[in-house]
DNA sequence: CAAGAACCGTACCGTACGGTACGCAAAGGA
DNA sequence: TCCTTTGCGTACCGTACGGTACGGTTCTTG
């Protein structure tokens, strides 16, 4: 036994490049590509290795969802001190990626397996997803807006509800309609830009210019 | 052959019998109870009538969103004069009722179908739950803030771009976390009340009271 | 009344999946 | 060098699904 086996909810290399063939079967062809026998084949291992790894099917797909998560990491700014234009810059970046991660390849076909799980009683999928999947980008928001807070940029009383506006200003329907299989937006920016204009009218302390609130209203 | 039938999408009684069971069946048990074996039985019918009526299984599954959406008419309520209060009621309506729709059983259940089914190429399923469930609902709220801006009360360029903010002042993430298997909010109301607050506050003509804002602002 | 259509219940077929078992090769430790 | 572990490839099993075929029954229609 390894020393650092204790801490360590990853899985053996080998195992990652499974769960890599596992996630690009899945992305190509939805769930019903995503066979035991099917992976075995593509990824050069056996049956047999995958229900030993991972139990049954259930424990496969947390696992790809685990690993899918262990890829993505949010990088930690802290310090850098906030101005108005400074926080509206890094929220425009935080509404950038979170509606570039929505619309990766890779995050739609998870959503959609564990949606389509979800309707089985007792499948922990969706839980899963949303704990692993929605913890780092919500982490990473949060920390942005109570610093806004505490620099006397915004103002709200619950930091959970205005993260929710802000979220709903960012991605609106979208995400589902994606998941719908609709194609994204044309202009991710320019959307992160509205939405972001639109947060700070409703809890930024800073008069809105007329200009800015023009350019808001007027698309 | 009837007179009337050349405008008819819908189906007989029978038929209409038979998708009710249907929907029954996915509610209940999600997309894997719902076989053609199973519906057979349930409904009393026999799997050759069913490959008669709908085709085959996409059919089917088509039939039953199409007979969803038959079910729900939202009433047109025109002419009446509006002022500010009376937007805001109608919009707080709206919201509540979006958000009892979105948090439906059977809306839920044909969503997870429908994003199931979009993962396999050239699924028209998500197309037709996009066009035949939301036009209503969109036409719906369309028409108000139209109304709304003719009357002076609320003001925008592109009425489409604020139908998004409002929807995502109402809903923010809530559907996909509920298709995930999420419980709904505990207090629909007071969602709807905040959104509409926030929606007038980037969209309204009137100036917000420091009460209103105040209020919105503290939760 | 008779002919035909619609339809129910059941049986049937091919297929494909999840999961298990076995034989054999390669790697690693003593 | 030998032995144990790991894992690959394949074959296998039970099951359940989508879709089809058929005999019998009810209802319509001329």
């Amino acid at each position: 036994m390894k020393p650092d086996a204790a801490d360590m909810p990853e899985f053996t290399p080998r195992q990652n490049a499974v769960l890599e063939q596992a996630l690009r079967l899945l992305v190509e062809g939805g769930e019903k590509a995503l066979t035991t026998s099917g992976l075995a084949r593509a990824a050069n291992c056996s049956k047999e290795s995958l229900y030993k790894w991972f139990g049954d099917r259930e424990g496969l797909l947390a696992a790809m969802i685990a690993y899918q998560a262990s890829k993505v990491r949010t990088h930690e700014r802290p310090g850098e001190r906030l101005t108005v234009d400074v926080l509206r810059d890094h929220l425009e970046l935080f509404a950038r990626d979170l509606l570039a991660v929505l619309a990766g390849d890779v995050s739609l076909a998870l959503n959609r397996l564990a949606i389509g799980q979800s309707s089985r009683e007792g499948s922990k999928l969706g839980k899963l997803l949303l704990e692993h999947g929605r913890r780092q980008i919500d982490r990473r928001a949060m920390a942005l807006i109570e610093q806004g807070k505490r620099a006397g940029l915004l103002r709200f009383d619950n930091a959970d509800s205005a993260y929710h506006t802000l979220y709903g200003l960012i991605v609106s329907d979208l995400h589902v309609r994606m998941l719908l299989g609709e194609p994204g937006l044309k202009d991710n920016a320019r959307q992160a830009e509205r939405a972001v204009d639109a947060f700070l009218t409703l809890h930024g302390t800073q008069k809105q210019s007329a200009d800015a609130l023009g350019a808001f209203a007027g698309r």
